[in-house]
RNA sequence: GCGGGUGUAGCUCAGUUGGUUAGAGCGCCAGGUUGUGGUCCUGGAUGUCGUCGGUUCGAAUCCGAUCACUCGCCCCA
């Protein structure tokens, strides 16, 4: 088409996209409210080591996904492909240590070199939340039921599973990485190029392979419960408690494992089947290294992220737009412009058009789906009065000026 | 990053075995006279047929490259 297409993977939302945005956004944002966060708004791009350091060098976000640039003064410079890292530098560069537990939402672009695909961008958008500065499993619960509720109040609850793991702490999730390891290193033979790979950068991803090949070995390993020690597991009997408890449906998925290195105890995934290929809508898990490893204070976090376009998409209904008062003038120079600002001014959204005729201003008034029109002729003008039009079921009347806004209020 | 599919007006699409000025529906604009919409009738505008290059007397139709979208893989929200 035009020479001026939009950069590979990123999108202009307008109208009825802009408003399911919107919509996935406010809803996000009431839900945290609820419980108790508040809003961060970080900045968008952050020295590169903020990413590389925090989710691992090897990772694929890092390796191959990252929009890095040199800026100005030669500082290498990264557009944020997600949010945790950012928000755990605000937490180390702004001394939040002091004001533990910190609740905090955040929502906005993120960017990722990746393939586009249905529900998958570069530069997307997300809400997320994190918790930081609790141990306890009941951080866990909340930050959970948080997700399911917000979920819930978009109308998604039929819609999505939760799916929920523990990797264990760092003690139980090397001891079982080891002995992964021992066990599929017995059958390389047998796995897949990709598992191969995985074995030496992520092990834990070869249980989750789509591959046949790998799922016949992956069915002889050992499991991670097996090498939990009892604070491990114990913790992850209480998440599993809390949420039942808060009435939160959750089935525990053994494959369930993350790619970000700084996870530990809880893994969860609201997923769906709606979206092909891309079936994770909110994702998050424990995180208790991250703040430490980044230089800061050795502090526990819990937190998730959801991916708005994702979400918008499995919106059964678009929010409908604002059915604003169209204002008519039979002719020139009747006013219309300051009676529009007086309206305005008084709270109404008011449609002013730029020209035409009263057959054609009142086509626009349904365009814009107007709820009335306050139409301005000579002969009413002349007793201080104007005509209001309900535009749904027709009837108009002669209403005078001085109580114009009183006698539009139910069309607000 | 890898593999498959697609790409014609704002939108959804049709375009016969390559053959003159590329079509439909919806939408848009204008009219159906003097101050009233959502229906109806009539008329009108709009496309470098994604882009670039090649084959041919001639290409929207064939070939190549490229870009974008789409499905799957990797990975992820």
């Amino acid at each position: 088409m035009s020479v001026l297409q939009p950069v590979r993977g990123t999108h202009d939302l307008l109208a009825e996209e802009s408003r399911r945005h919107r919509r996935v956004e406010e809803v996000a944002f009431e839900t945290a409210r609820r419980y108790g966060f508040g809003e961060i708004i970080t900045p968008i791009f952050e020295f590169t080591e903020v990413f590389s350091r925090t989710l691992g060098e090897t990772s694929d976000v890092v390796t191959k996904e990252m929009y890095t640039f040199a800026d100005r003064s030669g500082d290498s410079i990264t557009l944020r492909p997600e949010g945790t890292a950012g928000v755990a530098r605000a937490f180390i560069s702004g001394g939040l240590s002091q004001h533990l537990p910190l609740k905090l939402f955040y929502r906005g672009p993120m960017f990722r070199h990746e393939r586009p695909q249905k529900g998958r961008l570069r530069q997307f958008h997300q809400v997320g939340v994190e918790l930081l500065g609790v141990e306890s499993p009941q951080a866990d619960v909340e930050v959970i039921a948080l997700g399911a509720q917000m979920l819930a109040a978009l109308g998604l609850k039929d819609k999505v599973r939760l799916e929920l793991n523990t990797l264990g702490d760092a003690e139980s999730r090397a001891a079982y990485r080891d002995a992964l390891v021992g066990y599929l290193s017995g059958y390389e033979d047998r796995l897949s190029k990709d598992s191969l790979d995985r074995l030496q950068r992520n092990p834990l991803r070869v249980l989750d392979s789509k591959d046949e090949a790998d799922k016949a070995v992956v069915a002889g390993a050992p499991l991670l419960t097996e090498y939990l020690n009892d604070a491990s597991r114990s913790f992850f009997e209480q998440v599993q408690a809390g949420l039942a408890a808060v009435g939160v449906g959750a089935e525990v998925s053994p494959r369930l494992v993350r790619g970000l290195d700084y996870y530990c105890h809880t893994a969860f995934e609201f997923t769906t089947t709606a979206l092909g290929a891309q079936g994770t809508v909110l994702a998050g898990g424990r995180y208790d290294g991250l703040i430490s490893q980044m230089g800061g204070p050795a502090t526990p976090g819990i937190g998730w992220a959801a991916g708005i376009e994702r979400l918008s998409m499995l919106l059964d209904e678009t929010p409908s737009a604002d059915r604003p008062v169209a204002v008519i003038p039979m002719g020139a120079d009747l006013g219309a412009l300051p009676l529009a600002q007086r309206l305005r001014q008084a709270g109404f959204a008011v449609d002013l058009g730029y020209s035409g005729n009263v057959k054609k201003r009142l086509n626009r008034a349904n365009k814009v789906n107007a709820r009335a029109a306050v139409i301005l002729g000579e002969d009413e003008l002349a007793r201080n009065a104007v005509a209001v039009r309900d535009l749904d079921s027709g009837e108009q009347e002669e209403v005078p000026l001085a109580v114009l806004e009183e006698r539009l209020a139910r069309f607000r």
